[in-house]
DNA sequence: CCAAAAGTGTTGGGCCTACACCCATGG
DNA sequence: CCATGGGTGTAGGCCCAACACTTTTGG
């Protein structure tokens, strides 16, 4: 113990074999919207422990690269999306994981990442890459490891940083509807949101979203086509745009 | 690298020997309020790399403790104070610093923490503990490894932190006044804000603050004296507290 | 008496909720 | 022609920024 505190990088002598030695990984907690629910991206485990649970994907930090690199290319590796299209998501680190008893068989200290795609196609199961699938959230049984607490602080993290950010167009196609971004809210929120107060509020706040000059579309057959929309250059929303009653809705 | 990639904790076999290793760390950025200006604790760098350089207090986390309690135990450490004392101030994870380069010696991961203390005594010398400092935020050279940034990002957390929860009575002592706890948001924010309406919001926020029963100060002698209170059982601010102009004042 | 800080009151305006109401489309 | 969703308008109310004013202390 006292080997470590000298070994402290801000002061005392220094020893490259004192440190204790972890594993570090990252961890990704992948959102979409699809038919209208919130899904989650998770793999089935292969081997104990935890076989046969679900679990967030995620993998080792190679030596040399940072942990949002790493996320990036798991990410990549997981979904089977090229890396042009994964590089213009959205990653975010969420928080770092390091009970000493996390994982069973040894030290392993991981990075969180929350990331918002769009409807994507399936992810494939080509070459390498994984059997991840799209699951509706909170429909999957207990998680392995700590991923249901990782999970849940996730969703919190994105829910609260729909209210001042303009991270719902993460979720939605480059070209969208307005409905298409409301029902962003309403999944992630698990609430109704007034339509009128929505639009409203979305156009008035400046470089949140920028029309697309001839556009129309319509959603689901039904109604009025409705305009097209791009993701403006703004990344805070002044004013933020709060959810009904208070906080939270789980 | 296939290596690393099959020893992923996710799939594929698994073999303990395998992973790349790391050193796991824990930085401080423990802020205060005295004198009316925003102060951070520093120490100063003995060695090789940076020596001289001013730097957050920090140090290795322990194999069989988590990195919260890696923060609790050096921030002790640094300021000399009583586990006791430490053990109720507010202690937060900021994010995880992981670029390869971040420290020229070896690949070093840290997790970065955040406390907020109230104007406490000076930290003490006392013992094997350290040559921490208090300074004031921005009046201090150029840090250590990448902790300018550290420290910047922990500046902005804090600030955004103030808006929408009750963390600035972290910032003062068991009882205070109104007028202390409003230097705590004009310090951090760097702004002034009315009075009147400061008090009005501060008393209308259930939760936020209680009154204490005979009690009565002077701040700085001249004046009324103000009445005391104490920090409430509220976590979260509602509505928030919003800062004047929009964002930031950096 | 004056300066400084605490505390109370008031008012005007902005923003937002909650509706009512038209428009365009598919069946 | 009706159900469905897009889009516009408006009235009421709440909240809050701004500022005037009183109170209580030290010098």
């Amino acid at each position: 113990m006292d080997a470590y505190d000298a070994g402290g990088h801000d002061a005392g002598d220094y020893d490259p074999r004192a440190f204790p030695p972890f594993a570090v990984t990252v961890d990704l907690a992948v959102f979409t919207v699809r038919d209208g629910e919130l899904q989650v991206l998770l793999i089935e485990r292969g081997q104990e422990p935890y076989k046969g649970a679900r679990a967030l994907p995620g993998g080792f930090v190679l030596p040399d690269e940072s942990a949002g690199r790493a996320a990036r290319r798991e990410l990549a590796e997981e979904t089977g999306l090229s890396a042009r299209t994964t590089a213009a998501l959205h990653l975010e680190q969420l928080r770092t994981y390091s009970d000493p008893d996390r994982d069973p068989r040894m030290r392993v200290v991981s990075v969180a990442y929350t990331a918002l795609v769009p409807d994507v196609p399936e992810p494939r199961g080509g070459g390498d890459a994984a059997h991840a699938q799209w699951m509706p959230y909170g429909g999957h049984g207990p998680l392995a490891f700590d991923h249901d607490r990782i999970l849940a602080d996730a969703h919190e993290r994105i829910g609260a940083k729909l209210e001042y950010t303009c991270l719902a167009t993460a979720f939605c196609p480059a070209e969208f509807t307005l409905g298409e971004l409301r029902q962003v809210y309403e999944t992630v929120w698990g609430v109704e949101l007034d339509r009128p107060n929505f639009r409203r509020k979305v156009l008035t706040t400046p470089g949140f979203v920028e029309a697309v000059a001839g556009g129309a579309r319509l959603t689901s057959g039904r109604g009025k086509p409705a305009a097209l929309y791009r993701a403006g250059p703004a990344n805070a929303l002044h004013p933020p745009l709060l959810r009904p009653e208070g906080r939270h809705t789980p």
